[in-house]
DNA sequence: TAAATTTATGTTGAATACAATGTGTATTTT
DNA sequence: AAAATACACATTGTATTCAACATAAATTTA
């Protein structure tokens, strides 16, 4: 797994260092809101459970902090992203954009290499949907969007899509509820969708995948706001004014 | 100045502290072409000239690596944030898209503190445009976009918007050709479109201001491809396929 | 009793020292 | 003479130590 630290060339995060065991807790954990937003991270702690001291431990906190997964205040140590309603009207706001300007430059541009890495990832997804644990669902949906973004290989493009991937997976776990009956359709037509993802980046379909990546993100937002509006928030969620204050 | 290195909350890179000096100097020479694309960063050098030790400078290092200033390498120190041909490519597709975004949201969102701000930096610009100093410019002209990067205050907006503004001023950098007519009259022609910005945001007309964004643009882009084709390369750089290879 | 100031403790930030890795050069061997 | 290997030097990565800061608590004073 490598992330975009600078542009063209990728910083390695370690791909078998003592960091990268670190690195990948904190990304599945955060993901997974095991660890929560605004949550407290423990130098100390993680220095002891990972056998690294302090230097290369805050340097992988600052790595994260770069990607988005984590804050560092000054003076008061790092934690996890928080997330408000703000972020939340931000990520309504640009993720239709964002997820259409990739999906429709991963058609133009995917290698057959990453083609297959895509089926593979739609088959990790398959599998967490059978088990039906929520964890490993999202993981595998955020790869499978992840290697599109790889796909779309644009260096502009990959740090804002990498940020809303994270607060994609945050969101739908947070709004997660396990024992509805639209829930279960909704993922089994997302998995369809990822289907029809990979027929049209396999054919170079470019329009198609657009229109795709609409039909995705609203199936996405519908959940969302169909599962945030009973539970008490007051306002739509997808027709959000973007007025400040 | 601060940069955006989590979400919501930012870290001031240090706003008065010793490591300041640094980032700020790395800053407006990276963007200045001072320090060229892919030169290596001298971390004792460096160590010794701005009075830090190794640790906090390697910080710095990581901080501009996350906002796409430079590059590390594991093992092999930092180098300033390479462009090429490809780079050029994703910047021509990508460009346009955000910087309407940006403008459409800096029209619906911006503060009056915000407006004064970016007025103040327009009237830097103009002075930079009298003084003749290509680096001024280019940082000045820097500074007004990024000022309407904050307008738009979306945080998932601005980690792609950084890395193209970064980009933007190396390659205006690049292509500047003192001592030829149409430049000149571009840059008055810019100006102007600056100041027609600032009177879109204040009015909070976003469709006007997206198309502001798209002559500012093209503008632009025009200056750009007609300084680069003379000089050599082959293809209109406005036309790119998005095939790799 | 409540508020404010001071003190103590814990946590973060920086510097230095040490270890490991990578690069360049020189020497040796084919 | 050319290529390969080994050794030395330089640079990066990690650990430890020390100092500064922030937070919380306790004591004193109003």
């Amino acid at each position: 797994m490598r992330f975009v630290l600078g542009r063209d060339e990728t910083v390695n995060l370690m791909e078998h260092g003592p960091k990268s065991k670190l690195t990948e807790y904190l990304r599945r954990a955060i993901l997974t809101l095991e660890l929560r937003p605004g949550q407290d991270l423990d130098e100390q702690q993680l220095s002891n459970d990972f056998n690294l001291s302090r230097t290369p431990l805050r340097e992988v906190f600052r790595d994260l902090a770069g990607l988005g997964y984590i804050e560092l205040r000054s003076g008061r140590g790092a934690r996890v992203a928080d997330m408000s309603y703000t972020t939340l009207r931000d990520f309504f706001l640009i993720a239709p954009m964002i997820y259409r300007a990739v999906l429709r430059l991963a058609a133009l541009n995917a290698s057959a290499d990453q083609v297959a890495a895509l089926k593979r990832a739609q088959d990790d997804f398959k599998s967490a949907l059978r088990s039906g644990n929520a964890a490993e669902r999202a993981l595998a949906n955020n790869r499978f969007h992840e290697i599109t973004g790889d796909m779309a290989g644009n260096v502009y493009l990959m740090p804002s899509f990498q940020r809303l991937l994270i607060d994609h997976a945050r969101i739908a776990m947070t709004f997660y509820q396990p024992h509805n009956n639209g829930m279960a359709q909704n993922l089994t037509r997302a998995s369809d969708q990822h289907d029809e993802i990979i027929s049209a980046i396999e054919n170079r379909d470019a329009e198609r995948a657009e229109d795709l990546a609409d039909d995705h993100w609203n199936l996405s937002r519908d959940e969302i706001e169909h599962f945030v509006m009973p539970t008490g928030l007051a306002l739509p969620l997808g027709s959000l004014s973007t007025h400040s204050a």
